[in-house]
DNA sequence: ATTTGGTTTAACCAGATGGTCAAAAGTACA
DNA sequence: TGTACTTTTGACCATCTGGTTAAACCAAAT
């Protein structure tokens, strides 16, 4: 039984070790830019061991796939299909999910490029997880017949809000360089954008 | 005489049929996942003829590249920092953004993944054909001051504008899988988007 | 017809890459 | 200590991949 115990344990640090190894190496990238021997040596160890744990590259990144998957998507799912006052549900999206954002800056694109190059791979485990939008475009529609904010299309609006969420990591290097900013600026601007974001949408759906 | 001109045609047109087809591999791929053969299958010649025209994989990449650019550029260019009332370039912008973006879906993800993958690639050219935000930036200030518009940060608002125009292409699969709209729905909602964006924007600004 | 020039191809090469294997190292337990 | 077990490693392999080369091809000019 302690044997097991410390067995399991060690196994689940070289796995850990492993596999936050994979996901510096294929966040940032991507599946056909990585190398095995990249991420081995990463981790500090072998790449054999690499087999060892998970037993090929696909599987490798179907694991780092989904711990990109489960960072984001609970985050998403809970704040748009809780039932909440819409007003108040916005304003507590843009900020939890800007954060998260911060916090996991590689993730959306490394998610994008891959979806793009190889569409099927992972469209199930997307829609397995997948975020149910009727809640909230009910919320919309129901704001807007009782005149809590104008006539929007609630798909658009949906998108438009995580356009603003979440383009501007994605285009991190353009857009910095288009405003021409450093680092530190940058990522000072990215948090500003919790406010700006809120003020930005709220000001555009008001009731006028 | 004559030769060189029926030479430099069929030059041009080998030339050009190996950059189309590399763009559709490049385009779709990365760098990293697109394969020098594939291009030539693709392409409906020998592989060695690739290094002919172009001699190395990295060079015929940096013609793709600067083809995405080109394609993309000037648009952005000519109408952020073209001097026009400053709701008016709001709204040429936005239509022939996104009408470019219809007709190119597929370099914004492309570009953005390069940068990404390697900032210091390319970084260069971007600067050199690069976007000078400062008329547009200044057309804003200027706006606020007027009474035009209400008091907003300049720069959040361009990212903003940037972020609604060309989010949808990238992250094209997320999207049409929340909203589960079939390709031609969902190229339906990104010609409607022109007028929603607009709408939206401009209803965020107006003086209150 | 022969030569001359660019164009296209098949065959080939060296290095990289994902993956395997048998042996070594470490660990708990008798 | 010796045994049974998992973990870790170095060496190795088959294949893929970007790139080269020499020869074939072809159109135009002499």
């Amino acid at each position: 039984m302690v044997s097991e115990l410390i067995m399991t344990v060690t196994d689940r640090n070289t796995e850990e070790i492993i596999l936050e190894a994979a996901c510096t190496i294929f966040f940032q990238k991507g599946f056909a830019g990585a190398r095995m021997q990249e991420i081995a040596d990463s981790a500090g160890i072998n790449k054999a061991l690499l087999h060892y744990y998970y037993r090929s590259k696909d599987q490798l990144f179907e694991a780092v796939f989904n711990r990109a998957l489960i960072s984001f998507l609970p985050t998403i799912k809970i704040a748009l299909e809780a039932e909440m006052p819409l007003t108040q549900k916005i304003a507590k999206f843009v900020e939890n999910y800007v954060d998260v954002l911060i916090a996991n800056p590689h993730i959306p694109a490394f998610v994008i490029h891959e979806l793009n190059t190889d569409p099927n791979r992972v469209v199930l485990k997307l829609k397995s997880h997948g975020v149910d939008p009727r809640i909230i475009l009910r919320q919309v529609d129901e704001a807007i017949a009782a005149g809590e904010i104008r006539a929007i299309n609630g798909e658009h609006f949906l998108i438009n809000l995580l356009s603003l969420c979440i383009f501007p990591f994605v285009a991190r290097p353009v857009a910095q360089g288009i405003l021409q900013k450093s680092n530190e600026e940058y990522t000072l601007f990215l948090q500003q954008r919790k406010s700006e974001i809120l003020e930005f949408v709220m000001q555009s759906i008001k009731a006028s």
